[in-house]
DNA sequence: CAGGTGATGTTGACGGTGACAACATTGGTG
DNA sequence: CACCAATGTTGTCACCGTCAACATCACCTG
């Protein structure tokens, strides 16, 4: 049923649907949100304008779609650099963790703005945020859990007192999820290159020092 | 030379550009950036399409415009709110009013999200951020520069060192900012009312000791 | 005070986009 | 094998940004 990409295809595409989410990811990749445009991708998937409304009820619903791609690309590098981390002792190295996590973030901001924007773009997200319902997007790739994840960690090894913990994801995800946004649209977008280090390692002092 | 409101106007407008952004503005409170068309703002304004373009240079300019008043906005309310501070004592007060800007700032994302959204969306500011020059919008309205005066008060007082004020704008400001985004456009966008106000809570509190 | 000229607003056109409707093709199912 | 629902196509429409050509007028110059 799902054909091969250099097969010829006859009238029916086989794969429609993830060949115009793909098409989109590629677009918002340069083009951030802005550039996920039903005709764009149909072209991109060689076929006609509006074979997509069989797969997706108007634009919104494409960038939606495309958008959760873009959410599970920044889950995805969040999982793999925290799982790089070689820190020894638990303390230390589930503090580094929850650090590898949230550099994560503001990296794939910064290496992949279209994307960054586009997985926050959308005016719907399925099963996102604290009110996951077991659905689309797996657990391990969905940022909101992942960042859980390793709050639970700094409890379990005693850096994190229970009290402090409820609500930490707030803290955490605003800090980092706020710095991205300001480097990418808001008034930091003109911050000189050497001071942008800087100012990432005052924010996440901060967190760290806030949820101590 | 300024034409009044009710004034019949003949061929030449007289204060055309203010009438446009004054439009763009009204447009994106309820539309947000989206709805800041060139041909919708001419239209409101009573003018035909393109009469726009004696003024700026393409739609994106016309937002930019718009999305700064609306920037302005913001900063009416964060020094208004500041100035409601009824705290005493320098340290006590100076803290209320650190606090009172940053709620300030959420409210507005909330109950403004259209000129919120705004006023990050343009591509371009000028005169915004750390690089600020002396020019267009006056600097006691300016969000960036009224949270380095509460933080500088914070260093008068005693109540924060030197070293920690080093980059602290960009802790407070990113936490802040991220909260509000992810309330309004994030994977907080389905927040229990009833947790909006704990949350607040938490991302001031792990701000506030993060500058301890 | 008259005439002209540059700034400002209008009309018309073009290509691109989202969306709807009607039609074509086809894979699977009875 | 015939039918049908799913899927893709063609055609059309309204709206948008933008450019070019034209109209009007405020103001300056002489």
């Amino acid at each position: 049923m799902v054909r091969g990409e250099l097969e010829e295809r006859s009238y029916h595409h086989g794969n429609l649907r993830e060949a115009l989410v793909e098409a989109g990811v590629e677009l918002a990749r340069s083009g951030g949100p802005g550039a996920v445009l039903l005709r764009a991708v149909s072209r991109q998937a060689g076929v006609s304008h509006n074979a997509a409304y069989r797969h997706f009820a108007n634009q919104e619903d494409l960038l939606a779609a495309v958008g959760e791609r873009c959410m599970t690309r920044l889950g995805e590098l969040m999982v793999e650099r925290s799982a790089q981390v070689a820190a020894r002792g638990p303390v230390r190295r589930a503090r580094a963790r929850l650090e590898a996590i949230g550099r994560a973030y503001i990296d794939f901001a910064r290496t992949e703005p279209g994307w960054f924007r586009t997985a926050f773009s959308s005016a719907r997200h399925d099963a996102e945020g604290p009110a996951a319902d077991s659905s689309a997007g797996s657990a391990e790739t969905n940022p909101y859990l992942i960042l859980g994840a390793r709050l639970d960690e700094l409890v379990e090894v005693g850096a994190l007192t229970p009290e402090r913990r409820r609500g930490a994801e707030f803290a955490a995800w605003s800090a980092v999820h706020g710095l991205s946004s300001l480097l990418l649209d808001g008034p930091l977008r003109d911050l000189p290159e050497a001071q942008i280090e800087p100012a990432i390692g005052v924010v996440l002092g901060v967190v760290n020092r806030g949820l101590e």
